[in-house]
DNA sequence: GTGTTTGTTATCAA
DNA sequence: CTTGATAACAAACA
């Protein structure tokens, strides 16, 4: 479930890899991953280069040298890998490739560059999907989808006053809520209302200011951390090197039920459903 | 065959 | 128009 904190490690790795490179070949071996009809596709991205890679929310944004945009958006269960091509040596002798099992039977789409080196669009589900757009569409998918960025400048305390003003629905599905806050799914709204102390019950309008500012603070503090540690890898998240995120290690409600809470050592994890979504917190110390 | 999983969208109600 | 609640959908697996 690649929520902000795994598609930016992962737009942290490309970048590294592929920007300025020249995509010579476009694979589709799951035609139903992508939105374009598929000569479209391959025409607007076989002969380009990635400019430069972004990410608004849980949505990856491949900018192409041929002005378009390639959106990339991994749902529960896609991965991005890169894997380097057969590098030749002086002698011609070609080295061995490490074996990550590439592509597999859930590599639906690859991507081959001019040096050898290929990106694996993996997704068990098929939830996921590219899809190519122009700057204007781009700018209304943007504009209309999402809210504020957790990482942006724009993220201040009186924003997220305005953005919870009124609001009467619970903090859970608030959280969940692309439109007020992009990028944060089911284990992050659990994490950020357990540091919170807040129940992801709660009526937003009920919380108390200080209330407000805790989750404000927990949002960016339960990111920024699960950033450093690369991701939370659950059940099918890797980096773009196949690896596994380590913030897993440091998850305190998600996936703990039945077990004693690591604040405060007395309460055990409850798990309920709450806006259609399995929920996890401590019945002691989440008021 | 059934229940479960989550990100997103559709639909309906107010 | 907005907001909120809920259902539905995607595919795989225990």
């Amino acid at each position: 479930m690649p929520e902000l904190p795994e598609v930016e490690t992962i737009c942290r790795d490309l970048r590294k890899k592929i920007i300025n490179k020249k995509i010579v070949s476009v694979v589709i071996r799951k035609k139903n991953l992508v939105r374009n009809p598929i000569p479209i596709f391959k025409k607007k991205i076989v002969g380009n280069k990635v400019d430069a890679i972004n990410r608004r929310g849980k949505l990856i944004i491949f900018k192409l040298s041929g002005r378009d945009f390639l959106l990339i958006h991994l749902k529960m269960t896609g991965q991005l890998i890169y894997q380097q091509g057969e590098k030749i040596t002086a002698g011609g002798h070609s080295l061995p490739r490490p074996d990550q099992g590439m592509p597999n039977k859930f590599s639906h789409i690859i991507f081959t560059f001019v040096d050898g080196s290929q990106l694996f669009f993996n997704d068990m589900r098929q939830f996921g999907y590219m899809q190519i757009v122009s700057q204007i569409e781009l700018d209304d998918i943007l504009v209309n989808n999402y809210g504020i960025e957790p990482l942006l400048d724009n993220f201040t305390w009186a924003n997220w006053q305005k953005a919870l003003h009124e609001r009467k629905t619970s903090i859970k599905a608030l959280l969940l809520n692309q439109k007020v806050i992009a990028g944060i799914g089911n284990i992050y709204a659990d994490e950020i209302c357990h540091k919170s102390g807040i129940r992801p019950g709660r009526s937003v309008n009920k919380l108390t200011l200080s209330e407000k500012r805790k989750l404000w603070q927990a949002t960016t503090s339960v990111i920024k951390r699960a950033i450093v540690k690369r991701g939370t890898t659950f059940s099918d998240y890797v980096d773009a090197d196949g690896h596994s995120g380590l913030f897993v290690d440091y998850l305190k409600v998600f996936g703990k039920q039945g077990t004693k809470c690591k604040a405060c050592k007395q309460g055990v994890i409850k798990k309920i459903r709450l806006a259609g979504r399995g929920t996890h917190y401590c019945p002691n110390c989440q008021k």
